[in-house]
DNA sequence: TTGTCATTTATGGATTTGACGATACGATGC
DNA sequence: GCATCGTATCGTCAAATCCATAAATGACAA
């Protein structure tokens, strides 16, 4: 039985606070709202960025779980991945709460 | 009127990730599970961190919202700040649910 | 094969971050 | 006043990040 400093959270929760960490990455992700794609050129032109800059934050946000990507000819379309997110944002949340809870809580569960 | 781009998440949301987003300040968080109190010595010890690396971290962690603080003579006692962290979640879950809801759920509010 | 298109990768430079050591601050005790 | 203790801040350096230009990749058409 491990002591409490060794709590750690979900790679899931690691990937989306790594994804997020920069705010030009949390604007490219708002522009996702709505469950539409983009590709990296659209994605380029609304954040007035570079095709490449943009292609690096899109893989970014990929590898931190928040985006899926298809491949369709040449084009690449990202999408944001909810489930992916809303199951990365659970982990942050368990994560969270396994550490520092509201009040009145447990260690293990929260009422 | 502003389009659909101009979602934005809140400073706390965004004061959570930035506090995150350091690998180190997610395990110096981590050290205050159980609510306990830390002093920056402590912490520095534990994490085998410099003394001034350590009040750095610790202040990042406090400026966004994750930690708190108490004066106490010479020495400074930090906690975790649940209610804050919690909130900053909150919003984070909100901002993400409006710009990715999981499926199936309006714009506006999910089932 | 050659050419084009959309994206990715490589390169370089500027900015930021994270770490350390040393120093300065604030409050206490002599 | 001076010394001491715990923090905070400053100066410096290495490493990482961010962005732009330029070159490489992959897929298709002719």
């Amino acid at each position: 039985m491990q002591m409490g400093s060794d709590i750690e959270l979900t790679d899931a929760a690691r990937g989306l606070l790594k994804a997020l960490a920069s705010d030009t990455r949390q604007q490219i992700l708002m522009l996702f709202a709505g469950g539409i794609e983009l590709t990296v050129g659209q994605v380029a032109e609304r954040m007035d960025l570079a095709q490449s800059a943009t292609s690096t934050h899109l893989a970014t946000l990929r590898d931190g779980g928040v985006l899926a990507s298809r491949r369709e000819w040449k084009t690449v379309y990202y999408r944001a991945d909810p489930a992916r997110i809303g199951q990365a944002l659970a982990d942050l949340q368990a994560g969270l709460q396994a550490c520092c809870p509201p009040a009145g809580c447990s260690p293990g569960a929260c009422g």
